[in-house]
DNA sequence: ACGTTTTTCTAGAACGATTTAGAAGAACGA
DNA sequence: TCGTTCTTCTAAATCGTTCTAGAAAAACGT
């Protein structure tokens, strides 16, 4: 039941002050490089593992961490590559500067209380994925002062952000759509209350997420004749582009496309498809968005958008000090594969 | 350019204690409701966005995260949909117990010196993955005192862990391969020191990886008649797969059958079969290790694992004061499927 | 009305480090 | 030899909380 040893019990042992100590580990050019060893020494024979993470992020104000906030539950955001892909650009620049992520999970409740996730987390900074703009838990975050940076264009013009124009990569997607002769059109939108129920049809003013917004939108503008409905069947996942276009499918009123706002969800579509006798591009066309690595396989139609180099961006916005553009906007591209083809009449 | 709001200001300008300040915020039984909700919102006022997490972490000694280690760099972490899986499994419960997951990186230079993000990371616990045994990181965290589980098998008794039988799940796969016929096997192992460089082939000794290692001797135990060649590509992803396994096939040496010891590694090999126009299963076989999604789309045969569950648990026994059992092996399956076939004679 | 319990609040000491300002001694130049 | 500049080390304050022990006030039972 000895008391913990500090940095005050090596200091005792070794007949140095503490700040010495202190020094030994975060200043070696402050003393002698044989008090230094000697110090150390002392320390391992104690069993001391190196200054308290707590202690010296209290007084030195670092960290040593960012934040990562994402939509949803946590365990969903590892269901999509996109994500994934975003995560490891991230982790590729936070290993470089030595930096933890530290993932946090946004749990709906306890806004209020202080036992959140989101307030108790000791970050340095925050990487903001694809949560809607009014959230609670980006408030929280602005009231600690923690700096952001987020994966939507923000409304705000000093908030940074590292985005694509998801309007125009949609427009692009719209204008392949229209030039097919698509008019009926479903779009997969990820939609939370959805979740775990029938599929819904929503309204634009429904659909939460501002991006998701911005990429109806960017439809809307280059397919101004089509009907475009949109349909949910849950989080954002390959599973909920299943269900949901199961229940487009087997509807009376079916369309000529559809359209998954994300890749996942356009492939739970295509595999809708599949179990149906349907090919895709021929009787349907199916197109996604992000192009993650299973989409080319799949031969699906997308939008490709660099999300790696979106990682990686948004790492050294957060950690280099020597990045000074705070607001980027990443190319995308129009890839055209199989799963498109013209409307049939 | 004013100073910080603190629970001492909050605790000023409402015209009580600071320790009312923070029972307002972390024990509401322990004041009137009235006044509770005056302090609120005099903090509200102030800007005051909670007590500090750095702060809390280190009065109340509890960090509100729990570490997670990957084996090599943290990007590779997530181009394993087999590491992506146990993360999600983890983030489940993580999200359950309002706990943020920390991702730290590794770095193999600074050991020694304080700057170590194994070193600086704030966490209540840590969960090991995929690192071998004798890895200093190991030895920094238990020093710190840290609680650790593993998902492989440790020596010390009162280590925890939630693992496989690796010896016997291997020996699943070796009696399969045994039972067509093959007696001519290269495994592909996970090797950091084989990355950006040639392929290189391993005695049984420099595999690092102590898992590794256990399932090259399970496979062993079923095949003592095959001759095992251990060969390496690099880190564990789909490209060393696929490079180590073009070695392999442009070699005058091919065996008759290629181990991949992560699913990633074989579908990597038979990527390497596809453009030599070989026939998984019917030219050569291959077999994997996890059972990852695309696993099943590639019709490649391989050791099922419940990842997520695993991570579930790790999960529960690094978080859950009700989960008393520390030391739990979770259940393999041989999953057959076409990428394996009878030894070509 | 009076001792006892309960509720509500506070003072002051930790928690374990870093930082600032400065002391003591060594080295240096003239 | 003497002031000056380095180098090496230390004392004490501070970071923003939470915790322990206890005081003051209110409520209670008889």
């Amino acid at each position: 039941m000895s008391p913990r040893v500090t940095i005050k019990t090596v200091a005792q042992a070794a007949g140095v002050s503490p700040s010495t100590v202190s020094n030994a580990y975060n200043k070696p050019d402050q003393l002698s490089a044989a008090l230094r060893e000697r110090i150390l020494s002392t320390a391992q024979e104690l069993g001391y593992a190196g200054p308290d993470a707590s202690a010296r992020a209290l007084r030195s104000g670092k960290a040593g961490s960012v934040g990562v906030l994402f939509t949803d539950k946590l365990a969903y955001a590892f269901s999509d590559p996109y994500a994934v892909g975003f995560l490891a650009g991230l982790a590729e620049v936070a290993e470089e500067f030595a930096t933890s992520l530290l993932l946090m999970p946004l749990s709906s409740t306890d806004i209020q209380g202080g036992t959140n996730a989101v307030q108790q987390a000791a970050i340095d900074a925050a990487a903001i994925f694809c949560v809607a703009g009014g959230h609670p838990a980006l408030e929280t975050l602005k009231n600690r002062g923690i700096p952001m940076v987020s994966t939507d264009r923000g409304d705000h013009p000093d908030l940074s952000w590292v985005a694509i124009d998801e309007v125009e990569a949609a427009a692009k997607l719209g204008a392949h759509l229209a030039r097919l002769g698509h008019r009926e059109v479903v779009v997969l939108v990820d939609n939370a209350e959805a979740a775990g129920t029938q599929p819904v049809e929503l309204s634009l003013d429904e659909v939460g997420y501002t991006d998701c917004e911005l990429r109806i939108r960017g439809l809307q503008k280059e397919m101004p004749d089509a009907r475009i409905r949109l349909v949910s069947g849950g989080h954002n996942a390959f599973s909920s582009g299943l269900i949901a276009a199961e229940w487009v499918l087997d509807s009376q009123d079916r369309p000529t496309a559809i359209v998954g706002l994300s890749d996942v969800q356009a492939l739970g579509a295509m595999e809708a498809m599949r179990t149906r006798g349907l090919v895709p591009g021929r009787d349907l066309s199916v197109v996604g968005f992000d192009d993650i690595p299973a989409a080319q396989t799949a031969g699906l139609t997308t939008i490709r958008q660099p999300i790696r180099d979106k990682g990686r961006a948004v790492g050294r916005v957060l950690l280099d000090p020597a990045a000074t553009e705070r607001q980027i906007t990443m190319p995308t591209e129009l890839v055209v594969r199989s799963s498109s083809g013209p409307a049939p009449r």
